[in-house]
DNA sequence: ACTGTTGGTTCAATGACCGAACCTACAGTG
DNA sequence: CACTGTAGGTTCGGTCATTGAACCAACAGT
């Protein structure tokens, strides 16, 4: 792996999870899975990563038990990429790194994040400050922000712009004819 | 860069965070930042780090206002790096990390948080339970756990054991002959 | 038979990373 | 002065991950 993925010697929790998710691409994956993108070519056509890598990111990223292979239809085989509890566990250090990126680097936010209950934007941990609890991520609601770019060219992106709930898989349209 | 410093066409503060911190050890040389390692050599004897890819990091993170460089003597000229106000706002992100991976890959705990003024122990987003806020860095306490190697091999990682304050400087004890 | 979809694998070229060696500027010692 | 040591790099060849394009396989639909 480019970033190589032993640390060795490091005597750390975060060298450990960098060993996991360090590598380029990996945390974009992770992303994208826990909006709620769970097939092959959606991760393809959404992150425009080269196939080989992505087929590896998805294969080790199983291995250690961050997302789960489904089949989702017998014939053809297919299968689908669920994240599992360990998986959306990573959500915090997702959403502090991207709270991070927004404040230092982004004119305009990109997205926004509510509880979905109370409609509440989540606070700077991810926590829903009205009900002071935190929430679980399929009652985090992720909503289009200013700075989004209001016709994207691919078929996720476009879907990615309606509000939805995380987790909830992207329902992608097919396209219409006309 | 390995990791490929461009994420192009990604429409997302994670991706845009990740332009900057997403390389190979950039995130480590970050926690040690973080930690108080300030000297071009501590973090390569610490880190165990490529002397070229630490000095283009270290240059790049400089470039990008997460550490700002300052002499801290003339003759012969030296130079530190010392976190700025962008590059300790990582820290939320980082702390995550670390949560996660300890939480999930490690048995033992390999260091503990407290805020300092109580001794508690940091809660989940690293916000004090006791007093109910956000502790700033300088107050946030270092202290080894259970699972650290209690004799490292270098200077850096055995200043690392005694217990300390982020980034306050580690102290490098010069060698006894005996 | 032909075309399209999904989910990959293979391959050559590029480029980042690695480790070792080298370099510069200065301080201290004899 | 010559010699040694320290701090902070740069240079270089070899290795390994990433990239993008091409190819492949299984099946569905028409």
């Amino acid at each position: 792996m480019a970033l190589g993925k032993d640390y060795a010697r490091q005597e750390c929790s975060i060298a450990r999870a960098l060993e996991i998710v360090g590598e380029r691409w990996t945390l974009l994956v992770m992303r994208d899975a826990l909006y709620g993108v769970r097939r092959y070519n959606d991760f393809l056509v959404h992150l425009g990563i080269p196939r080989a890598v992505l087929a590896s990111r998805l294969q080790t990223l199983t291995e250690h038990g961050l997302l789960a292979k489904r089949r989702y239809q017998q014939s053809p085989p297919r299968d689908e990429y669920v994240v599992t509890d360990r998986g959306a566990a990573l959500w915090p250090a997702l959403r502090a790194l991207g709270q991070w990126g927004r404040e230092h680097f982004d004119s305009d936010p990109l997205r926004y994040f509510r509880h979905a209950d109370c409609g509440t934007e989540l606070g700077p941990y991810g926590e829903c400050p009205a009900c002071g609890t935190a929430v679980p991520l399929p009652d985090v609601e992720m909503v289009p922000g200013p700075g989004l770019d209001p016709d994207p060219a691919d078929p996720v992106s476009r879907a990615l712009l309606k509000p939805k709930r995380l987790l909830q898989p992207v329902h992608i349209e097919t396209e219409p004819a006309a």
